[in-house]
DNA sequence: GCTATTTCGTCATGCCGATTTACAAATTAG
DNA sequence: CTAATTTGTAAATCGGCATGACGAAATAGC
């Protein structure tokens, strides 16, 4: 009940910005004598600041503003990429603090170098995240694979050509640790950091293999054995090319990255995204008819999509936004054509390329806000 | 908190049978003294009933039995199919007690003549719910169509020719009052009264439209506007016949029950899926290469689904289970064919075309469950 | 048959956390 | 300069559960 309490406030001031005891007290229902009980608690567990009197030209005794602290707890974010890896520490009120890539080729590589550089990257943002101040509260890693259920173990990451990998034992212990798939965080941070994001929504991003996150009700859905959103293999023409999952004209067949570079007899090769994006803006014929037919098999699978999930939106995130304006039009096409009424509206993430690592960050910052008396108790 | 604990309370008598007071507060993490106030509370409210002392060969003071009330609150569940209109009232143990059908075609009349016959139906499995003690907490509707997240508004019915009706003003006023899609209320009997039903599951049930239920974590996935679960508009063959949702070579062209019948030479007409089983039953190589076909075109249709949603199992419910055995091969074949690993496994509801009422009903006997203390405050 | 032991249900008491009430502090309105 | 308004805090109160003790009702052991 009090762990309930502490986190309202925690949102509410997170949410509004600066607030007094008293603003507080109304939004969520409780008296100002108790908000304060609670604020004292969060302060001396230095997750909330007093910012000093506010200065409005109200009547009566102003009161004083309270935010969010921005020297105490931070979370850590960490990426594997199929040829960079990245760290970053955002602090409580959501704001970047710290930051280190790393270039190059992670596919083929055994996990434990990788995860070793990772680390070496995590200590020194983590290092860099102490001396301002902030200490780290967790640590979250997006991977482009499937994670089990258990948030530690890669099931299977077919562009790194990882199995069963528990990156728990590999990462330094002593941090609380989230393993996820990146189209997981890619839509955490769609709906937390996006302007005007739903609370449902299907958000679908595509690096090699095509993934997609259902939102529900501000929360991921994530299946018996946490293997949801596999868009890829989605059956799109049943008697289509067949599949390395053993069926036929799966989704990624025609809209996978694999599939779509040799159809635009094009070589796989660093910054594939790019490349197509560029020989496309050239106008280069075989390319957009390419990307045209990638849209609309796109939209063949996201209408079954729709028609079982009824979301508010389709957010193309990831890599996919950097070639949204060629892939649109026809995914719209195919979606309105299929669709009895108002088509289900497709927008695409301005987070891009970002939005995992930021949702990895973000989400361990929103289990302190969810639950500051854990965190206040290691504080 | 003290609500949340009378609903403990209630769950744990309710699931686990006879208890005493010691047991329930073992089971639920609370203290003897602690729970004989709630259990107080909830047996002057008429939703527990004291059964006397138990006699176990156990050493000690034997415990008082505690049981759910038999003549307390009880869920009246309504059904408008296409061809029937039926009510039962089930009571807080979850046995039914009175039902009411009426048998005769709904398709194409208006609302209200239809509502007017069902009302009737309502009064009369009140009335005898009544000489037996009890009293009607609220009324579930299920009806064939899409239903609007106010629950009380048909947005749309196909195959009763209704649009846009408000039937919390054409029932009797007075009861609270659900009404949703038959599907829903069948998966929702499914979750409830199957046995070893899991919480994350696909419910496929099929009347004339093809719906489907995605049970998550014990709830109902409902979309935004409440059109989750149209199942029977996932595109099969995107090139396929056209379809009067706009689309073409959806699920519903496949198997759907007009498509089916058309397919199988055979005319519309009443018990339509008798006549099928029958027919196949009998040897019709038509109707078995038909019925064969169908299971394929779901089998298809599912796998998206199960590549979306990773549900631990599919349901075949409904109308549909009744043709279980001619389809369910080429349906779990085509599932097996298309999933790299072990495949979703599908089987069928033993609750069979009693499903939705019984859904419905127990949908008000769970609310009661859930929050004893308002409807404690009616008694 | 009698006592010891075990378990159940209830009562008195205390604690936690929120509300209620009261009041001092800091501002604006007149 | 006073009245009115709003904020933050302190004291008293209350709801709800835990703790500990006790009588009641059974079994176990002698």
């Amino acid at each position: 009940m009090r762990r309930r309490n502490l986190a309202r406030v925690m949102h509410a001031v997170s949410a509004e910005g600066p607030l007094s005891r008293a603003a507080v007290a109304s939004r969520i229902g409780l008296t100002r004598a108790a908000v304060s009980t609670l604020v004292d608690e969060l302060i001396r567990s230095g997750l909330l600041e007093e910012l000093g009197p506010e200065r409005p030209g109200r009547v009566g005794r102003p009161g004083s503003a309270l935010a969010v602290s921005g020297r105490g707890p931070a979370g850590i974010g960490a990426e594997v990429g199929v040829d960079h890896l990245a760290v970053c520490a955002v602090d409580l009120r959501g704001r970047l603090r710290s930051q280190a890539v790393r270039q190059g080729p992670n596919r083929g590589r055994s996990p434990r170098p990788v995860v070793e550089e990772l680390t070496e990257l995590i200590r020194r943002v983590v290092a860099e995240a102490e001396d301002e101040g902030l200490w780290p509260a967790g640590l979250a890693v997006a991977v482009p694979g499937l994670v089990a259920r258990d948030a530690r173990t890669v099931v299977r990451a077919p562009n790194l050509d990882w199995q069963d990998t528990d990156l728990g034992d590999l990462l330094p212990a002593g941090l609380p640790l989230t393993v996820d798939n990146e189209a997981n965080f890619g839509a955490l941070a769609e709906l937390w950091l996006g302007d005007g994001t739903p609370r449902d929504f299907l958000h679908v991003s595509a690096e090699i293999g095509i993934g997609a996150a259902v939102v529900v009700d501000g929360g991921l859905l994530r299946g018996t054995r946490g293997f949801a959103g596999e868009l890829g293999h989605v059956p799109v023409r049943p008697d289509g090319p067949e599949c390395p999952c053993g069926g036929r004209g799966c989704l990624e067949q025609y809209a996978g990255e694999e599939a779509v570079l040799r159809a635009a007899g094009l070589e796989p090769d660093e910054d594939r995204v790019g490349l197509l994006a560029a020989r496309a803006a050239e106008g280069d014929e075989d390319v957009v008819r390419v990307l045209r037919d990638a849209g609309t098999a796109l939209g063949v699978a996201l209408t079954g999509a729709v028609n079982l999930l009824d979301p508010e939106r389709v957010v193309l995130g990831g890599e996919l936004s950097g070639l949204a304006p060629w892939l649109l039009p026809s995914l719209r096409n195919e979606l309105a054509r299929r669709t009895a009424g108002p088509a289900c509206p497709v927008s695409v993430s301005r987070l891009g390329p970002q939005g995992p690592l930021l949702g990895a960050a973000h989400s361990v910052v929103r289990a302190v806000l969810d639950d500051p008396a854990t965190v206040a108790a290691r504080a």
